[in-house]
DNA sequence: CAACCGCCCTGGGAGC
DNA sequence: TGCTCCCAGGGCGGTT
């Protein structure tokens, strides 16, 4: 499931095919995703030039001159560069079709992904990323700002880094390691984290989010990199999907516990309460 | 407002 | 082999 070092990956590997590039067309097959892909979207793009590509959380920003193609990959949505045109594939919803002959492809078997757009040269006034939180591998993430925003609140503290309101991209894959490697049980509640916690909870989350963006993405289950390389266990997890085996670092058995309908691992003897 | 929970969706794996 | 059931989960929107 994408997190955000597979948008990372993503944007990489798509970036350099489109900058500069003119789109010709957009063909929508399947319009149903979250929300549905504005219909007007051909006519919105043709003719029109790509400026950028960036990332605000896990949505990725096609920037053009009057406005912000905004994609989000949900669950299972991947991106490909096709460089000639091939038959389109089972949940292959939508193209984005360049002068230059190639085409952006995206699939989304789950369709929990989203293709919007917002006029204007401010993306950030789109009512989905209005609230977004700061970014986790910026400056802004360290123990005071999480330690203030957390006052006194009684939410599990994975629920409350997984948030996007407080800080983004953080889903449940890299939660469960950050706070392992932070040795904080997911349960305490957030108004009860220490800053000492808060400073290894903010540490570790820029590690293993960092490592991940190294190798490309945890590629876990449903990403693959816009090339197609599918690179299984690229990234050394902890605890995630390990319930049962013992602790990698006091061999005592992890547990599961389940937070707001997400799995979650830890260590009962690393990550007290 | 804070906290929580249901829901959207399909593929893959387990169990029978 | 084939069927059924359950699980994976980001994030919105509704409820308490």
């Amino acid at each position: 499931m994408p997190e955000l070092p597979e948008v990372e990956t993503t944007i990489l590997g798509i970036k350099p095919y489109l900058i500069g590039e003119k789109v010709r067309d957009v063909v929508i097959r399947y319009p149903t995703l979250r929300f549905p892909i504005p219909s007007n979207l051909a006519s919105l793009l043709r003719h029109k030039t790509i400026k950028d590509i960036t990332r605000l959380g896990k949505y990725i920003l096609c920037s053009f001159e009057h406005g912000t193609l905004i994609m989000h990959l949900g669950m299972s949505g991947r991106m490909r560069i096709l460089t000639n045109p091939q038959q389109p594939l089972k949940h292959d919803h939508c193209d984005i079709i360049l002068t230059n002959g190639i085409t952006l492809r995206f699939n989304d078997p789950r369709r929990f992904g989203a293709i919007l757009w917002q006029e204007g040269l401010d993306p950030r006034q789109h009512p989905l990323l209005k609230n977004l939180g700061i970014e986790p591998l910026s400056r802004q993430l360290n123990s005071k700002y999480l330690a203030k925003l957390a006052n006194n609140k009684k939410i599990a503290v994975k629920s409350f880094i997984m948030d996007s309101k407080n800080l983004v991209g953080v889903g449940n894959i890299y939660a469960t390691e950050s706070l392992f490697l932070a040795h904080i049980h997911p349960l305490k509640p957030a108004g009860k984290i220490s800053q000492q916690e808060w400073h290894r909870l903010a540490t570790s989350i820029k590690t293993v989010l960092r490592l991940a963006v190294k190798a490309g993405g945890t590629t876990f289950r449903d990403f693959a990199a816009p090339d197609g390389t599918i690179g299984y266990f690229t990234v050394q997890l902890h605890v995630y999907g390990k319930a049962g085996l013992p602790c990698p670092r006091c061999g005592t058995k992890l547990k599961s516990v389940r937070i707001s309908q997400r799995s979650t691992v830890y260590c009962p003897h690393c990550q007290r309460r």
